[in-house]
DNA sequence: CGCCAGGTTGAAGCGCTTCAACGTCTGTGG
DNA sequence: CCACAGACGTTGAAGCGCTTCAACCTGGCG
């Protein structure tokens, strides 16, 4: 199956191991608009994208809204820090559109690493993973200025930027939406 | 002793696990200006900086450096990114001043890691530190301006900021030299 | 002494922000 | 079926902050 492959391509994984994770996994559907996980708890679980687009966000004092992470198709989600360290989370996961995601307990997850020492050395792959992708948005934030880094947005994921508001993206890119609406404009010429 | 000690505490080691960490450690001592790490190099080993100051730096296309890291005793250098995938790094890794490091090499950490499940459970808090080190940098890049940024910077390493060149510390924030030097002239008030 | 790197300061410019108004689309209720 | 509200995007005008270019100052060092 298709979910099966691209899941398991991602993590390395095939044939009975592929299985044993999916055994633990929720399947889970959203409808646009709904929320995933909610500020101040803990993240107990950690969810990969199936089919749809997440934003996981942080509500300023001011009242803005600042997407931390545009997420789609076979991205992996969950504030990383709280499921780590147990901390209230202070970030929002929402679905963009309609979604489906699979959802893993970090109870059996845990459960799961301490059943074999395959697991065990496998369960680096998850903070790897979280660390080489926020230090991709370390290097997009202080290398390059806002019309660059729309542009390579663009190229990252070109069909889900032209499907969701424009709003979620500009504070993405650290800008106002009237800013990445003219940056758009410029572009197009 | 005050390294094992401080080191001891930040990974959450002691007694003879701390000794056996400490056994396959190499000190090395660096004079301002020294680069301990070579752009294009495979990074192959890991630091932890006993005393002094270090900045990770990427040499742009233009010619320009940008700090991406700037740290201090306590703290963990390498280009982790390299050191995972094998890749070659874009960094370069210069002491700010005299410094001393303790260097563990990749092939005694690994080797390491497989003689015990001990080792192998530890190993996640590497990847782990670099993540959520990680993640504070976005968070600070994303949610303030350049002012603001120069001030979590002053509370979180008060002496040193005072004591190394302020061009590397305006690249670290995403600004200009003269902006760093108008902002502290303004704060001075 | 004079050079050089690092820092400061001034002036001009550009890009993003802010505030505000208007256009467009969609869904809802009269 | 139309009218209207609300969300979203666009556009204009004014302002501010960072950048750029350039000049100058200072301290360290050969």
């Amino acid at each position: 199956m298709q979910i099966e492959h691209f899941l398991g391509k991602r993590l390395g994984l095939e044939g009975g191991r592929l299985r044993q994770l999916l055994d633990i996994a929720h399947a889970r559907r959203c409808r646009r608009g709904d929320v995933i996980f909610q500020r101040d708890k803990i993240c107990n679980s950690l969810g990969y994208i199936v089919n749809g687009a997440l934003r996981t966000y942080c509500v300023m004092e001011s009242g803005q809204e600042i997407s931390f992470l545009l997420q789609v198709n076979g991205d992996f989600f969950g504030d990383y820090e709280s499921y780590l360290t147990g901390a209230r989370s202070r970030f929002i996961i929402e679905a963009m559109m309609d979604t489906e995601v699979l959802l893993f307990d970090k109870s059996d997850l845990d459960r799961l690493i301490d059943s074999d020492i395959f697991w065990l050395r496998f369960s680096r792959t998850i903070p790897d993973v979280c660390f080489l992708e926020a230090k991709r948005r370390i290097e997009d934030l202080l290398f390059f200025g806002p019309e660059e880094r729309y542009d390579r947005l663009l190229n990252k994921m070109p069909e889900i930027v032209q499907k969701i508001p424009l709003k979620y993206i500009s504070s993405y890119l650290g800008i106002t939406p009237q800013s990445l609406s003219r940056i758009r404009k410029r572009i197009i010429n």
